[in-house]
DNA sequence: TCTTATTTTTAGCCAAGACTAAAACCCTAA
DNA sequence: TTAGGGTTTTAGTCTTGGCTAAAAATAAGA
């Protein structure tokens, strides 16, 4: 069964807001996600379940099927990979291959997967940090650090916070250390834990052990 | 002026038959070309003409613009490079490639080809031993060389005939030595200047000294 | 439970790019 | 110069993936 490339990109979309097919997802979630009409997604809808990758009942949302989940996460590998190429070998920005490897994901020939996944050396994580999937579609995940728990010169991605009070996350916002932030140990202070840190690599910011302890990131 | 997929491989095409753009183009040829019908090609070529990378007077078939040449020069500059990824870095052989290279040619990123042809060491040829465009559609010809005149190990492609007879024509097609294969010169002997000629990477040839005079390629 | 608000689907339309069938055009040979 | 044959275009249809407007189903509050 072939799926169009507007097909893979619908099926993605519903992988993600489903949290990998844990959750079940609403016609309007997809419109939002795909930035079309909800009477574009019914549509769409109709088609991903006739061809059995997604469990689609009028009116109540959908699930992604076994099959669904494994064309999905074969999607989010092709895309990943592209992305290791684009910055490892072709010296892009991480911040910068997303367009090109939503493109690129799209190449219909599983030799050039296989071969890209050997030249790049079987990666394990993307440029962002998020993992690849197997060719079996199996992930492996990362353990997540506290930053004070960094070594010097390790980098990664802030992922989650401990404390996630409001008072905690406007700090955060305020010196621009969000979720989702590359970062960079620069030096740890021995005396009293304090770190400072290199973010989206050009901003440099010192922070207390507590605060440091308090944000957890993957490493890369 | 932005072209769809479609449009660009019609171009591409039209460029083609059209011999770079010297000679006019029938809606016929497009079609077999193209393997489409005629009606559809119609069409099609009103839209390049609106777009004004061909000129079209109905019924009389088409002649490339200036612009267009450029955009099919681009397409084509496109494919070459990604063949050669395929073969260079991805060891695909070189008749694997062109499926993959058709679809990859029409990723939309200007800097993407830009670091590709970086990355590649700004090859002047493709695997075929077809010549790639540079940035401004300019190509660099290379030079025909007889058999005959081709060092040992050196590889090419054969790209012409000097003796055209039915003869000739029909016994260098009864050893498998058509114009466009793949060659490597295997040995030469000192005594006669009869060789040993690898074809398509499967098939080993030996050819008198006047029969490889009679053969042109192209060393890649 | 009934009414209203929200979500979702249906119905009908559009553009791209294919098709078939039929009409229009061009060219050549008698 | 006209008839026929081949080529090309037009007209109408199909599928994909969008859209809007309106109808239908669900969910929520009184």
């Amino acid at each position: 069964m072939v799926l169009t490339t507007a097909e893979e990109n619908y099926l993605k979309a519903i992988y993600h807001l489903s949290d990998g097919g844990t959750k079940s997802v609403s016609t309007n979630d997809v419109a939002a996600e795909m930035k079309t009409k909800p009477a574009s997604v019914s549509d769409m809808l109709r088609k991903l379940g006739d061809k059995e990758v997604i469990e689609y009942r009028k009116y109540y949302g959908v699930n992604i099927t076994e099959e669904g989940k494994k064309r999905a996460l074969t999607t989010i590998r092709k895309h990943r990979l592209w992305e290791v190429f684009l910055v490892d070998k072709l010296h892009f920005a991480w911040d910068e291959v997303h367009e090109v490897a939503e493109e690129l994901e799209h190449i219909q020939s599983p030799l050039l997967i296989q071969r890209l996944d050997e030249f790049l050396n079987y990666p394990k994580f993307d440029p962002h940090g998020d993992p690849i999937p197997d060719e079996f579609g199996d992930v492996k995940a990362r353990p997540r650090l506290a930053l004070n728990e960094m070594e010097i010169d390790s980098s990664g991605q802030i992922v989650a916070v401990k404390d996630s009070s409001a008072a905690f996350l406007k700090y955060l916002d305020k010196v621009g250390a969000y979720i989702g932030a590359r970062i960079k140990i620069l030096d740890k202070v021995e005396f009293d834990g304090s770190m400072e840190i290199l973010v989206d690599q050009k901003k440099t910011l010192f922070m207390s052990k507590d605060v440091a302890a308090n944000i957890l990131a993957i490493q890369s």
